[in-house]
RNA sequence: GGGGACGUGGCGGAACCGGUAGACGCAGCGGACUUAAAAUCCGUUGGCCGCAAGGCCGUGAGGGUUCGAGUCCCUCCGUCCCCA
């Protein structure tokens, strides 16, 4: 027998796909249509399993809605955007195109080679002018709309490249590439008002019946909405300074701890501060102290706590005989709430490590449950819990939350405050100084200002020859190119040389597939077609950034009339990386997975270098990384057993949403499955066609129609490993009908069936297969088998028997025989009739169809 | 500190609604084939007691609800993720 060959097989039928045009998704078709997508990714040139194993997934997908009947489209681009092609071009001196290009080169043919049921048609690429430009185009309609603005902003400045760092890039206050501490700066900055979505954001979620519960909430908490009083504390004595109003606005979602005042604080960058440091240097050298450290709200909290006394006092709002004063303080964020706080110490720990630091009062006013007016006291830990107010005048006695309604209302009719809602979100910081993104299509005039390019000018190009061999922006370098004439007073003007952030470019992308060569940014009749996107499938990682802003986006989009849909994915998946084992030399050195020798030694696994022959050390499975070079390339794996041995291995050794761990071993089961399948064809219908045995013909066809019944379900379930194991059953049912000479035609359906279960895991394997037994046609394109259900499921069941919750024998029961029934053949029972010997039957319990208990004294 | 998820054999995991725990795979052990090995195939493998029939225990720990709990509830331990 020929062994299957997976080098000879696989080019075959993808060619033969190709030929057909097999994928192409026929937009207004009258199927129903299915939209399949996977997170593109960004082309760093080196295909990993784990993206084999995201968009193998995808492609179970496709290929399984496909035969069922849908008009699937399933497409593929490239997020080309981003920092490591200006890393590449730095170092070695190349253009970031030109190496971007290369690797989508290198990448889509090992993507192509997965065997995915991809429209290539429709590819696409972020950096790809036709791409870029309708991003342009739609910015500024945007930008027209008010949903693009500008204004000075807070960011992370990397004073050594020269650059501002997303927050995600600042590292325990350093830059992740240049390793310098990293401050904050006030920048022009191009923001997208995505606060202005936050309440249809946080509603939306709710809808989302078919996204994990688990990115539901994280989104939730990032839009983070809380329901507080904004609060004005007046100046004690007459007016301080020129500007400023008669007090500091603070924020609360504690008013019901007002009493508990003991400070104001307000941000570095109030404008109260930003007055004080004009007439005071020593102000002003603490406010450039306290701008230090990154800018995300974990980083504030980190660092150190700092405060300046400015010696302004302000009164307490509901006691003008209190007066509490004013300070300066690192961890008070402008862009939340009103930037200013009132410090309660007793219940907020940053408040309290404040408090203790510059010796401030810390009164309690939430008495805990347990605890004794008396003797209650804060220490160290601020308490955050429930409890009674007390030490607060008119709120004493009532919860926390009727103290807080109730200080809202005093505050309102004093006129001091309201009740307010706030959002953590904050407006979407897009401008980025680099210049290997999407330019911002705006040029500068010292006359007319901030003026947008004409959209006939449209798209703004980047050069080419960008020098990026020095740190900073190589839009804003380049010699001629931001030389451009004001397109409203044709004057000499300046082009922006901010770029956008890449997430823009990722958060429509899935908008333009379904006509990726409109003349428009959106083609609406393709879009109203094919959106939503029925599945989504990607890396958990991007839970809130890019799925927030997609969804923002897409609001934003649908309110220009550019799209119809305001969720732009209908089903979320996110499923589990691929991780791999880690193997160390004694002296340190990391070795790949292809330089170790594995030996079972017993119940043992040993590791050898394979060039020294020396013991190697086996580490823990870690996500694949090149500095532990526990990297394993899809290409080598399909080298020796073929790529639709990786797609079962990465779908079957682990549940998707899981991460899974790449061996070796397990690519051998897959491998092994594989050949066996084959094996089957190969011994095809040579013999008993027609003919046979007719039992075993039976219990075949029963194996036969409950395997496309649980498989069809796995797939529909997401449960592709649950769905693979049930093909390893049934490709041992086929082989021993086989041994038993099932009959021909029970075979022939059964061999049938298994090509098509298979097809959307090993869908080379599956197409070869199929033409062994010589039916017609592209299996690609051939419909799902549909289970009878009379087969699928048995007409006998079998019933364990358990007397007082403990297994005691079993009976054969017609499937959907009564309760009465039932209890009658297990009387009748004599293993069971012998157990009850001597004790009294109290309650039968039969559950039909399922299992019986019997309570016995 | 807050929120969430998870914890099942030597390993990855299955058990979808509370109804036979351990499907399927890996590894192991025994065997067939072979001069031998690889490959392949067959058998076996949660623990304890027993020649066997069979029995007892068993899903991180402890408690609860229930005729019945891996699954639901409470407390604790551990791991991971998000927010801080």
């Amino acid at each position: 027998m020929v062994r299957y060959n997976p080098k000879a097989v696989e080019p075959k039928w993808r060619a033969a796909w190709d030929e057909a045009d097999a994928f192409r998704a026929e937009t207004g078709s009258s199927r129903p249509k299915y939209y399949v997508l996977e997170m593109f990714p960004y082309p760093s040139g080196q295909l990993h399993v784990g993206h084999a194993r995201n968009y193998a997934m995808g492609d179970v997908v496709a290929r399984f809605k496909r035969a069922r009947g849908f008009n699937v489209l399933h497409p593929m681009g490239w997020d080309a955007f981003g920092l490591p092609a200006e890393n590449a071009a730095a170092e070695r001196g190349i253009d970031p195109a030109a190496w971007t290009g290369e690797n989508i080169v290198r990448m889509r043919d090992e993507l192509k080679r997965l065997g995915l049921s991809l429209d290539w048609s429709r590819e696409l690429a972020t950096c790809d002018p036709e791409y870029y430009g309708r991003q342009q185009n739609w910015f500024l309609r945007l930008l027209e709309r008010g949903l693009v603005y500008r204004k000075e902003g807070l960011v992370n400045w990397d004073p050594v490249d020269m650059t501002v760092l997303a927050n995600e890039q600042v590292v325990d206050g350093r830059g992740w590439r240049s390793g310098a501490v990293v401050e904050r700066r006030k920048l022009n900055q191009w923001f997208l008002r995505i606060t202005d979505y936050a309440e249809e954001l946080l509603q939306g979620l709710e809808t989302l019946d078919r996204w994990p519960e688990k990115v539901r909430l994280m989104q939730e908490n990032w839009i983070g909405k809380s329901r507080g009083l904004r609060l004005t504390f007046r100046f004690a004595g007459p007016l301080p300074l020129h500007h400023a109003s008669d007090g500091v606005t603070v924020y609360t979602t504690r008013p019901d701890t007002l009493y508990g005042a003991s400070f104001i604080a307000v941000s570095p960058d109030h404008p109260l501060a930003t007055e004080l440091a004009a007439r005071d240097p020593e102000v002003a050298g603490f406010i450039a102290r306290a701008r230090q450290g990154g800018t995300s709200e974990a980083e504030i909290e980190a660092a150190e706590k700092l405060g300046w006394d400015t010696g302004l006092r302000v009164e307490h709002p509901f006691d003008s005989k209190r007066e509490l004063p004013v300070w300066i303080a690192n961890f008070v964020l402008m862009d939340y709430g009103t930037g200013a706080i009132f410090g309660c110490p007793a219940h907020d720990q940053r408040d309290l490590d404040f408090a203790r630091k510059y010796g401030l009062p810390v009164i309690p006013v939430v008495l805990p449950p347990a605890e004794d007016a008396a003797s209650f006291h804060v220490k160290q830990e601020a308490y955050v819990g429930p409890g009674r107010i007390y030490n607060s005048d008119f709120l004493d006695g009532l919860d926390i939350e009727s103290a807080k309604a109730a200080a809202i209302a005093r505050a309102e009719a004093e006129g001091i405050g309201e009740g307010a809602t706030v959002f953590r979100l904050r407006d979407w910081g897009v401008a980025r100084q680099r210049g290997w993104g999407c330019p911002v299509p705006v040029i500068h005039c010292a006359n007319c200002g901030v003026v947008p390019v004409p959209v006939g000018q449209l798209p703004v190009r980047l050069p080419e020859g960008l020098d990026f061999s020095q740190p900073g922006n190589a839009l804003a370098r380049h010699p001629t190119w931001k030389h451009a004439t004001c397109p409203r007073c044709q004057g000499p003007a300046e082009r922006e040389t901010d770029t956008l952030d890449t997430f823009v470019d990722s958060s429509w992308y899935f908008a333009r597939f379904p006509d990726p060569h409109a003349e428009p940014p959106i083609d609406k009749a393709a879009a109203d077609y094919w959106l939503p996107v029925d599945q989504y499938i990607g890396g958990v990682e991007h839970a809130v950034l890019h799925l927030l802003y997609s969804r923002f986006v897409t609001r934003a989009l649908a309110d220009e009339g550019l799209l119809s849909v305001r969720e732009p994915f209908a089903g979320l998946f996110t499923q589990g990386m691929v991780t791999h084992e880690t193997y160390r030399r004694q002296s340190g050195e990391w070795l790949e997975p292809g330089e170790v020798e594995i030996r079972n030694e017993g119940a043992t696994r040993r590791a050898y270098d394979i060039a020294t022959g020396e013991p190697v050390v086996i580490g823990e499975a870690e996500k694949m990384s090149k500095s532990k070079r526990n990297v394993v390339a899809p290409a080598d794996i399909a080298d020796t057993y073929g790529v639709d041995a990786a797609r079962i291995f990465v779908l079957s050794d682990s549940p998707p949403e899981r991460d899974v761990q790449w061996t070796s071993a397990g690519v051998e089961g897959a491998w092994r499955l594989i050949n066996r399948i084959w094996a089957e064809f190969e011994e095809g219908l040579d013999h008993a066609e027609g003919a046979g045995d007719a039992a075993a013909g039976l219990e075949l066809r029963h194996s036969t129609h409950k395997a496309i019944k649980a498989v069809t379900e796995a797939i529909e379930g997401f449960r592709f490993n649950s769905a693979i194991a049930r093909l390893y059953e049934f490709v041992a049912a086929v082989r021993e009908a086989r041994l038993a000479r099932a009959s021909g035609d029970a075979r022939r359906e059964a061999l049938s069936t298994l090509a098509r279960l298979v097809a959307p895991f090993a869908p080379h394997l599956a197409e070869e297969v199929w033409q062994t037994i010589g039916e017609s046609g592209l299996l690609a394109l051939a419909p799902w088998p549909v289970w009878d259900p009379g087969l699928a499921d048995d007409d006998e069941r079998i019933l364990p028997v358990q007397i007082n919750g403990k297994r005691r024998g079993e009976v054969r029961a017609p499937a959907g025989a009564s309760a009465g029934e039932v209890e009658k053949l297990v009387f009748e029972n004599e293993e069971i009739a012998r157990r009850l010997e001597g004790v009294t039957v109290r309650k039968v319990i039969v559950v039909p169809d399922r299992i019986v208990n019997l309570v016995v004294a």
